[in-house]
DNA sequence: CGCGTGTGGCAGTACGTTTCTGCAAGGTCA
DNA sequence: TGACCTTGCAGAAACGTACTGCCACACGCG
């Protein structure tokens, strides 16, 4: 029995607040410190016996190990930081929101499974808020849509500390690794599957902000008009202010060349184009196609159903997160500057189809609306 | 020159992988490591030339406080878990989305203004995830929804670590302290409402589950009933899957004591009661009055705009933080089992106000839509 | 007997802070 | 001149863990 020998030394009653720590297992179990560690991280040279030994102890005294300590000696914190750059002048907004929460969702999902969890962290403005970031211990940092020279990106990779970007940087941020989807081939399959419905001139509702998507998607926009010889036809608004949408999208319709078709950049524009088609007593599809871009499964009810442009943000998280957690495990970032393009869906409903007679009603269905279950990732 | 003889210790090259630390600062401005810590931390008695020069030396060379070696010192982390209940066998599932990213939104926000971060954990489900919780120190933790006997949360209390909890904790769960909407008065007063717009059988779609939501508002519409004298007339379903909601609401609508008016307790079941109603050839709001709890904006856009109760999520998420917080900082729990019970709000729309005159069609409005703004906190 | 070898386990140190204690220099007052 | 306070700073003790050596012992073998 050493364990007298520890006792004496100072592990006589539970110091902190009450929570046993490894000396109080060692002590109670009547082995050192080093043999409680090896024990329960299943390292060094030990029998069963005395594993299981001390495993039982540990648990009668409700040991937990502390993540600080931990993390101060190991230097790895299992923390990974989250933020999308915020737009305008609130504090604390996210646009896109059942993209971001989709996004979110995976993320956290697949980060958990590989034994990581997720911090959400505010993109730097004020200075203040620096005092947050440098506050948490972060193995690695996910950026969602990052501006152009954002400091904190900058800064984190200064220290070492992997970052990986929904979104492809743009102005050289030196990121670890990036993500997103192809928005060119999205944007023109889309316009293609407009035209091929009949389409004579499609009109774009965009955004005014600078960042890729809007800026990727709508040079794609203006591309297939120039090779389709159409006129382009677009609206731009502030994309981040929730109440422009519907202005815009009015804009667009009561233009002298209205278009026969749409496609709006953000969420809210389906069911704001549906509501002026309908002041403007312009049917949908027969007067006017529609497609939007959005994760919102409210365009599955519309009247009518609106097809979509799914981004497929459970797979983008899923991505990001697997590719910043081998940066961070593969130590001195292994596959640097790696990305990956990954695809979109689109969700053909009656908006984008021209119907030869119009869509017989149902007056006594007793079926179900069809309704797609929500993705899971991948 | 004390300086040297830091320098003869240990400090002399930055040993960790190129970050300075509090040492290096030390050497380089030739003081000790106790005036770093003071001058940074604006403690002790400095003389603000120190103070300055240590701050100066300390931004030369990028210096940042380890998080770790402060969270162990200190016992402090600033961060906050933040966990909600899953349902049904997905591993990670937001269910109630569009309330739980504007309640996650606010929580996220309020914790920031106030020094400290959110952290996403998954309700522990599998042995597994016990891992990811006691890797990470936490101040304190916001729960979701809490089940009735939560391991969990049961875990942390005992490890004196504070617990506030959105939704009133069922069985006896020690939580810190709880928020809460007043359902029973929500659903009272959406109830007279719908009577007063002239509705004689009052139906609900409801949820199977058991948790306090749905049994608050299930119990206070029975009760409304037996006052109002009316049959109940319900449905209820899985609330978790998001394909059963769309089959309630059409059974809802087939039964032979058909309601002229129904509340759906969850976020689909507007869009699906109004695609029910549409098969079915009913008028909403001529022959059937509907509102529906959500938080999502689309309602405001349908056609006709559907009268919506908020649980205000914002105002929710802001009280929790600062109700934890307020815990974690008046240190061995004060203001133990407190409480607070928040309103929710009836925003009123076409759907619950029987038109006199059919609503007169604005073919070329050319203004916007009337759309609010989204809710800030409080 | 001497020696290598494998097994089981322990002491000690480092991780990077914060903070308590204390000390010296200089000033004030009796 | 001594007693006593204030100012400015330094030393060193934690905080709880992980890990690198190292030791003790037993055993088998030449």
């Amino acid at each position: 029995m050493t364990a007298a020998k520890h006792q004496m030394t100072r592990a006589t009653g539970r110091r902190t607040g009450g929570r046993a720590g490894i000396r109080d297992v060692a002590a109670a179990a009547g082995v050192s410190i080093t043999t409680v560690s090896d024990a329960l991280n299943g390292k060094g040279r030990l029998p069963d016996t005395t594993r299981r030994h001390v495993r039982s102890v540990a648990d009668r005294l409700g040991y937990r190990p502390s993540a600080a300590a931990r993390t101060l000696r190991t230097g790895k914190s299992g923390l990974i930081g989250l933020t999308v750059t915020t737009y305008g002048e609130e504090p604390f907004t996210f646009t896109e929101f059942a993209y971001f929460a989709e996004m979110a969702r995976a993320a956290t999902s697949a980060a958990l499974a590989r034994g990581y969890a997720l911090v959400i962290l505010p993109a730097t403005s004020q200075r203040r808020d620096f005092d947050v970031w440098s506050n948490v211990a972060l193995d690695g940092t996910v950026v969602i849509d990052p501006s152009d020279h954002d400091p904190v990106v900058t800064e984190l990779v200064r220290q070492g500390i992997p970052v990986v970007s929904d979104g492809r940087p743009g102005g050289s941020l030196p990121v670890t690794a990036w993500v997103d989807n192809d928005h060119e081939a999205a944007v023109t399959g889309l316009l293609d599957h407009l035209a091929a419905a009949g389409a004579r001139r499609i009109g774009l509702l965009t955004g005014t902000s600078t960042d890729t998507y809007t800026r990727l998607s709508t040079t794609a926009y203006l591309d297939w008009c120039a090779r389709a010889r159409q006129d382009p036809v677009y609206e731009a608004y502030p994309a981040h202010d929730p109440c422009a949408s519907a202005v815009a999208a009015d804009r667009l319709l009561a233009r002298a060349d209205r278009p026969d078709a749409v496609y709006g950049l953000f969420d809210p524009n389906g069911t704001d184009l549906l509501a002026a088609a309908r002041r403007y007593g312009l049917r949908v599809p027969d007067d006017l196609l529609l497609v939007c871009c959005s994760e919102s499964g409210v365009y599955a009810t519309t009247e009518p159903p609106i097809t979509t442009l799914s981004l497929k943000p459970g797979r983008i998280g899923t991505a990001v997160i697997h590719l910043l957690i081998d940066a961070i495990e593969g130590a001195a970032g292994r596959a640097q500057g790696s990305h990956q393009v990954m695809p979109t869906e689109l969700i053909v409903r009656a908006s984008s189809q021209r119907a030869r007679c119009p869509a017989p009603r149902l007056p006594h269905a007793t079926l179900a609306a069809p309704r797609t279950p929500p993705a899971v990732d991948q």
